[in-house]
DNA sequence: ATTAAACGGATAATGATTATTGCTTTTTAT
DNA sequence: ATAAAAAGCAATAATCATTATCCGTTTAAT
């Protein structure tokens, strides 16, 4: 744990939100002037692989990461991108409402629901 | 519908399968040798915005087209990227087991199990 | 203290996708 | 039928997110 990586990690903590790499840099950058994008990512990446922080890719664009928390799914927003926690009102055992292949061994499973936040909403 | 769109879109009909822009690319190409990736992304997005097709942004790389159907399930394997579609057991209507944030439109929800497929399991 | 390993920073490279440009074909109006 | 306009194509350049590389610096182990 370096100073980078606990700025890193300390910013998706007091954040609460899924930020970008990018958002991630430009918030950590205020504290450590000098800190590389690229490093933000090397963090990031071994945030995730120490199951401290989850990295979820959007698809459209940037991928976003959080602290890693029990299973939940997203809401993303298809104007601003915005990504936001689901409260599960009905615990749902995704691999066991679908066939997956014979052979296939399951590692996760993802739900994102997707749409318009209120603010991007067409009228 | 021009000829090079009309190939693209046989190309989606008859795979079957879930081709990433590239494949498309690489499978039009021996019908119309002289048609460039450019064209086939632009057809794609046009299926997609006409509702003809579906575009499934995988995350890890590049992302997939497939013909609309009836909504369903995808899994994705995370050695080689494949892609196949899952039966449902039971029908699920997301919506209605998580907290959809107050004035959140819901355009379209995703369901993906992810893992790996027989022939990248580790042994 | 000395050597090796890990880390950070800057920058270049990669891969997927999108934008731009000029040309060709098709459509429309006369 | 012919001229003008529009749409589509191909090629290439540009963009964006991410990863790799290189090298100097810090940290850890002996």
């Amino acid at each position: 744990m370096t100073r980078q990586r606990e700025a890193v990690y300390g910013h998706l903590r007091e954040s609460g939100r899924h930020p970008t790499a990018e958002e991630v840099y430009l918030a950590v950058k205020r504290e450590l002037p000098r800190i590389s994008l690229a490093t933000v990512y090397k963090n990031l990446e071994a945030l995730v692989n120490c199951g401290l922080a989850v990295k979820v890719t959007a698809g459209d664009g940037a991928a976003r990461y959080e602290l890693r928390t029990d299973h939940h799914y997203h809401s993303r927003c298809l104007g601003c991108g915005m990504m936001v926690d689901l409260e599960p009102e009905a615990e749902v055992v995704l691999p066991n409402v679908v066939k997956v292949p014979r052979g296939f061994e399951v590692a996760q499973y993802r739900v994102e629901v997707v749409g318009y936040c209120g603010g991007c909403r067409k009228s």
